[in-house]
DNA sequence: AATTGGTTTTTTGCATTCATTACACAATAT
DNA sequence: ATATTGTGTAATGAATGCAAAAAACCAATT
């Protein structure tokens, strides 16, 4: 992953001769285009007009076209050839594996975080769950999944695998306009709540088998409550 | 995967009206720079100029970057703005985490293929795995190789969960240059078959947890054995 | 001898231009 | 009326051209 300073820079790691560099244009343009596309600005199916896009960002068609094969490659748009791009519009199918892709992923990140968090990983995990907790009581859904969301990635992250956290935030950006559709009735919400408190305590006693079953579970019990709601294709 | 006929045209699946498409320049750059790059012709570290590169392929710089903005997107090149491309050189952090999530991808794999897998799949699984025997008794070590990834990539495709095929495919393409320092000494041959024996009595009896963990033990096992004989960086 | 400063050359980044493909719609034939 | 063919238009695909950045080279200086 890529860290970004404010000023636009970034500090290579991987070349041997450190270096300072701009990003470039059609990395900014990727930047963006994930953004529109996880926020929904452009919309699953939805065709890409290069030249209209590009006038819109004010760029040629050449970056814009470079960028669009980045997110080909994540993706987040399917490219036709000679006939067009379009905001990827994925299947029951690709929704199921994708889903059960995350389990694994996620199970994954439960065993390795037991292993190698710190303490204070820990507790702003612990803080996480408190305040999800408060969203839950207060029916605050958006701010819930933003805790909930918050939680996972920290997680994640206390995993320490450079490799598995790029692939989880990809497939994140992939399943991120399906979110919404779960967690809609009270008792599932409850569910997933009690879920949430169970693998805290794993997590607090380093019970990795526990945890990373629990968050096995939990996403593929989310696989199913997206798959319920999904009417089209 | 894309899977090409012979004349180089390819089924599109996903878009709603099936089409038929000729494979677009930019992608056959992609392939053939895949290949490049896994077989050795271009080595890690090494530098690429676009210009040169594109005269080499007979083609224009503009869908050779756009091919090589893909294959950055997969981390087999890394990309300096106004600086360079380069063949990605994995240091030994990324080389153990690499591998250990594709050990994570691999129990997943032997989980689902003990669920999914068919008697047909099996029976050619379990062909390979006597021609892999042989190999081994012959001491042909590439022909050994060979067997060995192809039971991996018919348990893989026996998963059935086609977002698990194309990370296990692109990790595989990341660690592919990386697969000939290991199995050195005879013991650790013995070791390796020997655990392969044990893989295919669980895929019989349908065991998953049994053959996850076995596999992913092997994984693990060859990012000891690959870290050990790394000395670079 | 090493280092600094400046000029030349190479390479990358992006815009533009041209070519090719596919689609839309009309005209014609069956 | 439907199917089919033909033409115009708009989109994508790729090559070229130009600007900017970086590296290489060389000379001058300490």
């Amino acid at each position: 992953m890529q860290t970004f300073n404010d000023d636009g820079t970034t500090l290579e790691t991987a070349a041997r001769p450190m270096r300072i560099q701009r990003a470039a244009l059609h990395d900014k343009i990727v930047e963006r285009l994930h953004d529109l596309i996880t926020e929904g600005d452009l919309k699953p199916g939805e065709r890409i007009n290069e030249r209209e896009l590009a006038d819109r960002l004010a760029v040629s068609r050449t970056p814009l076209r470079e960028a669009l094969r980045v997110l080909a490659a994540e993706k987040l748009v399917t490219i036709s050839p000679n006939y067009g791009t379009f905001v990827t519009r994925m299947t029951r199918q690709e929704i199921h594996d994708t889903f059960e892709l995350m389990s694994a992923l996620e199970r994954f990140s439960g065993e390795l975080a037991c292993l190698r968090i710190t303490a204070g990983e820990l507790t702003a995990i612990r803080e996480a769950h408190e305040a999800m907790l408060g969203h839950w009581q207060r029916h605050d859904l958006p701010a819930y999944y933003h805790a909930n969301q918050r939680i996972h990635d920290l997680i994640n992250r206390a995993a320490r695998n450079d490799a598995l956290r790029q692939i989880y935030l990809s497939l994140n950006r992939r399943l991120h306009p399906l979110r919404l559709s779960s967690n809609r009735s009270e008792a599932k919400w409850r569910r997933a709540v009690e879920e949430h408190r169970e693998m805290m305590a794993a997590l607090e006693t380093r019970d990795g088998s526990a945890l990373g079953a629990l968050m096995e579970r939990h996403l593929l019990e989310k696989r199913d409550a997206v798959l319920a709601d999904w009417t089209d294709d």
